[in-house]
Order: C-alpha cells, then structure tokens, then sequence
DNA sequence: GATGAATGAGCTTTCATTCAT
DNA sequence: GATGAATGAAAGCTCATTCAT
C-alpha cells in the first residue's frame, strides 16, 4: 500500500507539472506552483525528484515511453507501410490532441532540454523518430518507397512537419477538424513525395 | 555620428547577445555576459532596449528581416514555382549554416517565446512562412500543384521539415554535405509530394 | 528486557552521533545521517531525544560524566599533588588518544555550544575543570605550591593548554609519541611553574 | 573615490559580521542580519565576498593581520625575552579585552573554521603562534629559558591558556580587573615555568 | 515502541534593473 | 550618452520535526 501512494504521490507531482509547464513554460514555472496544483508540499517533491530538471526530463521519459507503447500497438494492425505512415500521422496527431498540455510542454521544452541539459540524452524520443524511420525502410524493402531516400532525413522531415503542425494547432487552438485534415494533406503528400513510379498510390 | 554611433552600440548589443543565446539559451543567459561581449556596460544595454525580452525579440525581427529580404533576392532569379521551392530549401539551409549561432537561436527560442511572451506577435516569422505559401499558391495557379493541397498545412509541413533537418545539423555539428544533401532529398520529397499527375518533375 | 533494548538503542544512536559529528561538525550534521549510522529510523531518535541540541548535549553530559569517572579513579592512586598534576595531564591526553572521535567533538563544539545553546549549562565541564583546581589547592595546603596561585586561572590556564595540544593532535593526526612527550614538556612546565622556591621538583 | 567608497561598505560588511556572529555564532547569523546591520542590501555583501564562509575567512584573516602588526609593535619595545613573554600575555589580553564582539568570533568560530571548512588555510593564525615560539627561542639562545622546552608544545600551551582564560572572560563578562591579575598570574606561571634554574625570575 | 513519508518554514544566493555620477 | 555599484525581490532546495500507521 505504501508502494500504490508512492506511485500516487509521484504521479500528481508529474502531471501537476505537465500542467504547470504548459501553462508557463519551464523556466517560469515555480516549484510551489507545481506543489500547490498536485496537493503536496514542496519539499515532498524532492522526495521523488532530483530537482526540477529532473521533473521535467522525468515528464518527458513517462510521456515518451506511452506513446511510443501505444503507437507500437496501433502500428501493429497492418503491414503495409503506405497504410502505416498514414496511421502514423493521425495517430501523432491524434495523440497530441488528447493530451494537448503534454504537447505543448513536448514541443516547447524538448528543444530546449535536448540542448542545454547536460547529462540528458534524449533515448525516448530517438526511438519514437526511429519508429519512423523503420516504417520507410519497410517501404523501401517492398519496392513502395524510393531506394534513394535517405531515411534519416525523410523521418526528420516527418517528424518536424508533424510538429509543427501540432504545434499551430495547439497554440491557436484551432478546431479538431482542422488536425484531421491536416492529416489527410500531410499523409497525401509523404505519401506521394517516396513512392517509386510504380508504386504511387 | 552619434547616430551612427548609436546603431553600432545597438548592433554590437544584439550580435553579443546572439552569440551569447546560442551558447546558453535565453534564460540561462546573463544580461552581465551580454553586456561583457558587447563591451558596453550593462546598463548602458537599457539605453537601446527595454529589457532582456525586448532583446530576444529584436534578435528575431531584424534576424528575420534580413533573411526575409535575402530569401526574396534569391527568389527573384526565377518564376517557376518548383524551383522556387528548391531555391527556398537550399537557401533557408545554406542561411543556417551561414548564421549558425542565430540558427540556434531561431529553432530553440522562437517557440517557447512565441507561445509565453506577452505582447509579443511574431510577424516577420508569419511574413517568411507565407512566402512558402505564396510559391505553393503560384505552383496550383499554373496547374504544376495539386489544387486540393492546402497552403496552410503545406507551408507549416515544408517549414517544419527544414526547422527540423537544420536543428539536428546545428546540434549534432555534421559536416556541411549533409544539409546539401538533405537540401536534394528534401527537395524531391516535396516536388513529388505536391505535384499534379501530369505536372510531375 | 524492555530497558536494556532502551538503553541500547539510546546509546547507538548516540554513539552514531559523535562519529557524525566528529566528521561533519554539528551544524553540518544531519539526524538522517545518525539514524543510518545507528541503524534506527529517524522518527526513533525523537523518542530518545527533545531534538538535535539535546542529542548534542547528552554526549556532552555523558562523555565527561565517564571521563570524570575515570579521572577520579586515575588520581586515586596518590594523594601527592605533583604526582596528581602529572596523572591528570597525562590521563587527559591518553583519553583524547583513545576516544578520538569524541575528543573531536568536545574540543570543536563544547565551546559552541555552551555559548549559544540557551538553557545549556555546562554542569559537568566545570566539575572536571575543578578536579584541577582541587589539585593545585592540594598542593598548596601542603605547601608545595605557590600560595599566590589564582586558582581559577590555574586551572583554566591548564586546561586550556592540554586542549589545545591535544586540539592540534587531533586535527594534524600526528603520532602518539607526540602526546607522550608533550604530556611531560608540560607537567614540567606547570610544576616548576606553580611549585615554591624550596618546593620545586 | 571609488575605491574609498568600496573600502567603506566592505569595511561596514565586515565589522556587522562580526558583531552579528558573536551575537549569534556563525552558523544561527543570518546574511540578511548581517546586512541590515552594515545598512546595505544583502545582495551588496556578494559583491565583496563570494559567500558567507567567505565573509567569515575574511574576518579572520583581516583582524589577526591587524592583530600581529600590533603585536609586533609592542614587542619591539624590548629585547628582553622574559619581559615579552609579559608583554604578549598582557597584549593579548588587553586586545580581547577592547575588542570584545572580535574575541568571541575568534574564539569560538576559529576551531570549527579551521577543521571543516575546506580550503581554508589558517596562515595568519599560525603566524601568531610563531610569535610566541620565536620569544621563548630568543630566550633559549640567550640561556634564560630552558634548552629542552619544545617550542611547539609551549607555543601552543600558552596560546591555550591565554585563549580560555580570555574565553571565561568573555563569556561571564568579568570586569577588567580579572584580566589584569590573569596576566599577572599566568605570566609568572609560564616564566617559572620553562626558566633555567639561575634565570629564574 | 518504531517507523519514515510528509511537511513547510526559512535560508542563501542570483541577477534584472535602476540611477547617481 | 555611458557607467557599474547597488538594490531587493524572488526562488530552489534543505532538513528538523511530526504523526498516522
């Protein structure tokens, strides 16, 4: 029982601060405001954390490692790589649109983090990019995608219109439509922009 | 003179804290450090700027405007839309690696101040994104794209994509091939991304 | 049984302390950091202990109420006052030797405490400082020595001199020949020092 | 002008710390006490010492340089060994004495300071003590004293007795005339004590 | 009696900003 | 215009102490 308030205690802490984040970003945010939004006080929060870089790097690691658990599974109801880029897509958007707090705090902070942390090394979020990448070498394998895309690119590529996109919506917060369709657009053209002559859908 | 004067100061100010941004990011920079850079006392950076924020967003104005105008020269040299698009990724990769420090700025700082710096509303970032979006709209207007692709979230795709090759290049310090080849494949995806059947390059 | 276990926990727990703060000092001593040397939970010590002074001053309390012990059973072995000086002298320094860690402690924060601990009254030390003065009164009744002596300076004079070699001891971890010599250099010292003309050894 | 205004807060920053220290001890006095004390504003006091052990090592170092050139002075009003060693126990004496708050600093906080602060070479310290070994070889030399008196053992007994008589002192704010007859006492003490038997006094 | 998770007051230190010179 | 010493609000973090179990 002590372990399931642990687990509790901690989990406030970090959605109090996902919270938090999104709403001031990092560096504005007060260790008592996430403190006072997850019910605890302030010093229990160093019972669980490091410091404050260690809340938001633990935000980012939790967050990462359930959507890359859920996009493996969604990923999971086909193989036909045409099939799984657009899942892809919708489903990051789709993501981003249920947790849209999470998102904000991903697309503003990641960036930041990923540079000026020393000691943090973004494992999960490499790994969410190279789900990516695997799903255009499959293409490539079957003869549906160009043999001379270069995958490193074509993931940034990928990922970085996604998010920017997500990142529009999230700040202007624009209707839901608008991420559904964006995802049909966006699917459309990856789609037609690495097939091989042959295989263009 | 004393305009001229002034502009120096004001210039040395805002290199300074270019230089000084990328190496900590904005909040872990010091208006201290950016006065010892700049060689002018601290206070005297309060002459030419309101405070540390109003720094920042003249870093990205006059930034933006200038590459604003040199994105414009450049696409002067030609008026079909698909080598506008390849002129435009070449270019905007070819700025990053020529202003590297104000690349780092650009990718890590704009969002979050976008997003959390009352007041301010980034319209030069607004006027460059729209200059993708005007190619594209050029692009539909002579048959050679898609008429369904939506400018919006082709302009943000395209923006995001290169926000995101340029950022891993600025922080991972590859060697200068790769953006020129990410230039290419990039460049490809998109032509064929967005093409009409026939118009197809 | 119940008391034995008491007394057994009481004195862990205080034996952990003047280990912990023979390394850290007191201020700079955690209870946490007593309890794990204890082995007890830190809750426990507060049914041991009013609170961290108090810890502090019951290793005071019992350390020279052992010490005095010993001291008087030491001296008991003579009742000539020059002999008397040379055993205390000798005993106090063989005592720092063998109880390093506590000479440690009650050389650095004696002096501390018992100028800013309020409601601490250094009953015991000032017992001890007069089994000194006890001596010298000794010594002059029998007309060995100076019947001019101040007693209360003696006594201080003495102490002060023992605690500030065995200070340097302590803190310079020389060997233990140094205290041996300095042990005579001193009761020499002194009895020549107090003794009258015809008394002198 | 600067330059003497600089040496004005520093000086008003020093001499607060002092009194706040003896008031409180080092560990219980506030910045923000000591601040309020010297009329500047805490941040003020970062500006000349980087922090508070800093502040501390400063009044040592400072109070014993002005301490020893005193000291110096004094003695050079003799050549005779005997009479210095008077001279020096009377000095010390009498600088406890009119400088009080000082004396209390020095005498309880030098012990902790000295064992647990990192870094912190006590110099001057040792410089004083050499001063009183430099007296009792002059008398050595001169066949006054005796030859087998270490000089270790007997600068630092005299240091000790001096330094807890004066604590004593201090602490249960005798008149000065306790001070007085101290040194009277101990000087004849210590002069018995370590003369050859015709030097003797 | 024993535990140790939780508390929250209170500290040092930083640094953007001001303003007398 | 230029300076930089001075300011003081503000925040992260620690740790002695409590108390429900």
């Amino acid at each position: 029982m002590s372990s399931i308030r642990q687990g509790d205690k901690r989990f406030r802490i970090l959605r109090a601060a996902v919270k938090v984040f999104a709403k001031n970003g990092f560096h504005n945010s007060r260790i008592s405001e996430i403190a006072r939004e997850a019910e605890v006080a302030s010093g229990t929060i160093y019972l669980y954390f490091r410091n404050k870089d260690d809340i938001l790097i633990n935000v980012f690691e939790e967050s990462l490692d359930d959507i890359i658990r859920d996009m493996e599974k969604e990923l999971g109801a086909t193989d036909d790589p045409r099939l799984r880029v657009k899942l892809f897509i919708r489903r990051h958007l789709k993501l981003m649109k249920e947790h849209r707090e999470l998102a904000e705090v991903l697309q503003v902070e990641l960036r930041q983090s990923y540079k000026f942390m020393k000691e943090y090394e973004p494992k999960h979020w490499i790994k969410y990019l190279n789900i990516i990448a695997r799903i255009f070498k499959e293409g490539q394998e079957k003869g549906l995608f160009r043999e001379d895309l270069s995958l490193g690119v074509t993931k940034r590529a990928l990922f970085g219109a996604l998010d920017e996109i997500a990142l529009h919506w999230v700040l202007t917060k624009k209707d839901e439509k608008y991420l559904d369709a964006a995802a049909e657009q966006l699917a459309r053209m990856v789609l037609e922009g690495v097939a091989t002559r042959n295989g263009s859908s």
